[in-house]
RNA sequence: CGGGAUGUAGCGUAGUCCGGUCAUCGCGCCUGGUUUGGGACCAGGAGGUCGCAAGUUCGAAUCUUGCCAUCCCGACCA
């Protein structure tokens, strides 16, 4: 073994860090909490991407593009929303540099200050409501559905690729409404589009729910999110949709008349998933051995690899691959033929199981004798031999059928580790043993929310939707509850 | 931002305590050949400002100081 890689039942984090690393998704970079996303997990990204906005466009929105910098002045507008953010703001004061009269190489021109600071945006609810100001006057303007798909910094003190960075890439999309009906269906809409998402390109099942004020977005009125389960029993929150009541309207000043002829504040929603993302597939799906990618959202679908003796065996597989690849591609599988020949089969094979792809197609002499290829499959592990006749179809079959699988196998494992509890010994055991989310009763206060976390570490994740209502008593203060709510120790 | 650890070739490492042919070994890489059904073998070869910068010294990978980056644990967070 070249590359080794660290067990997960060893050290979890460097498991996941040497997946990243090795299996080529990511490396870290010259900046401090900074890191590159190397081509196989862009590849992944834009996977995601083009997914994502092709749902954003059925649903009415459309792309644009705010600027990175954001005027000092307008994160203060929304007090809450400076509140969450002011801690971990990139700052730009100056505009030009100049060489150091000393020597010193190049320094920031002193006499370049900045008029007025500009932030580097951590989300762009500030300079998207200063714009919408601009552009919604009536009831005919609304609503007003926009995406973008954009960079933020936010200064993070303890970075981890992909799932915490100083800079990340995701989506936010910004709505505004006539109605706080309307923002609310439009929020729930999107959570719908992020769970739909999650469960059926990611194969990571997802629970909807809504967060406690503890939890909430900076500005938000309601944050719904999505909340998966990662190998380790750590929840992952893995995107968000927040209804922004009158919030940003009141504090831009964004007032449309109304078919009465009067004036009224718009409501708001925003919506985001990054690429928090690709950290969630990793850990939700892999193995001991690499990464194991859901069929939906693999960059490459199919890896076949040739195994022959000579330049003669190579010739009849390479005539025989090249029509199966053609035949694959029409049918919009993506699909690479590996014939370096640098490399030996059984290398290949590991490198690509590190890499996780689905399916991969090995074609030997002995096989073009019996008319077949071995098909092995990443995330089961398991090979077979099947006819050359009619593969293409097979293939398609196998990778719906891993696609589901991968799905099954993490919800089942979901669905073992959601554990409810009654008293506080077992609720303080499970978190501490076969961890996952703990299904508890609690009391509705933020103050036993926040004692429950300092004293466990655990918060909670969300309140699902559509939750039974069965009472209760709270965990800690035994005091009357109504319905039981999900803890779990998260990233 | 606090506590701990680490940084020597693309990767993993020896050497650091006790300063002086010490820059070690494996993998990978290049060339040629033999190979190819689970990370091949032989022969030859290239590659390093020892994280960066000052300092101590006749002499620094090794000692001192500062800085940078990464990992782990905490506080904060998507």
């Amino acid at each position: 073994m070249s590359k080794e890689i660290t067990a997960r039942s060893e050290d979890y984090s460097q498991w996941y860090n040497d997946l990243v690393l090795k299996g080529g998704l990511a490396d870290y970079s010259a900046v401090k909490g900074c890191m590159v996303i190397k081509p196989y997990g862009f590849g992944l990204w834009e996977g995601m991407r083009d997914v994502l906005d092709k749902k954003f466009k059925d649903t009415g929105h459309q792309n644009a593009y705010f600027p990175l910098f954001i005027p000092k002045s307008f994160l203060s507008k929304e007090a809450a929303h400076i509140e969450g953010f002011a801690k971990e703001c990139a700052v730009v004061t100056h505009y030009r540099l100049k060489n150091d009269p000393n020597g010193g190489g190049v320094i920031v021109d002193p006499e370049a200050k900045l008029e007025e600071e500009l932030i580097v945006r951590p989300t762009s609810e500030t300079i998207i409501w200063n714009t919408y100001k601009s552009w919604i006057q009536s009831h005919r303007d609304l609503p007003l559905l926009i995406n973008q798909w954009a960079n933020v910094v936010r200064w993070e003190m303890r970075t981890r690729l992909f799932l915490r960075t100083a800079e990340f890439l995701w989506q936010e999309g910004h709505t505004a409404h006539a109605t706080a009906q309307e923002a609310v269906a439009e929020t729930r809409q999107m959570l719908d589009v992020y769970a739909d998402f999650a469960e059926n390109w990611m194969a990571m099942p997802v629970i909807k729910g809504v967060k406690t004020p503890n939890e909430r977005f900076a500005g938000a009125v309601d944050t719904y999110c999505i909340e998966a389960l990662m190998q380790d029993g750590k929840a992952l929150q893995a995107g968000t949709s927040h209804f922004l009541g009158q919030n940003f309207a009141k504090a831009f000043d964004v007032q449309f008349t109304n078919k009465e002829n009067k004036l009224e504040y718009v409501w708001a929603t925003s919506w985001g998933v990054s690429t928090r993302l690709i950290g969630a597939l990793v850990m939700a799906h892999s193995d001991d051995d690499g990464l194991i990618l859901p069929p939906r959202i693999a960059p490459l679908q199919v890896v076949i690899v040739p195994i022959y003796k000579n330049e003669e065996q190579k010739a009849r597989i390479d005539e025989k691959v090249n029509a199966l690849v053609a035949e694959l591609k029409q049918a919009g599988i993506r699909v690479k033929y590996d014939d370096a020949d640098h490399a030996r089969p059984g290398w290949k094979f590991a490198e690509y199981e590190l890499k996780g792809v689905p399916v991969r197609i090995a074609l030997g002499a002995r096989d073009l004798e019996n008319n077949v290829a071995e098909v092995a499959r990443r995330d089961n592990k398991t090979k077979e031999s099947l006819s050359l006749d009619g593969l293409t179809g097979a293939i398609q079959l196998l990778l719906e059928d891993i696609q589901q699988n991968m799905y099954n196998k993490a919800k089942t494992y979901r669905d073992e580790h959601i554990t409810p509890v009654d008293t506080w010994e077992e609720f303080v055991a499970t978190l501490d043993g076969k961890a996952g989310f703990v299904a508890a009763h609690w009391d509705g206060t933020p103050e036993t929310e926040e004692a429950i976390k300092e004293k466990t570490k655990a918060t909670i994740r969300c309140i699902p939707l559509n939750n039974p209502q069965s009472p209760g008593q709270c965990i800690l203060t035994g005091k009357p509850s109504k319905e039981r709510v999900l803890f779990a120790r998260a990233y």
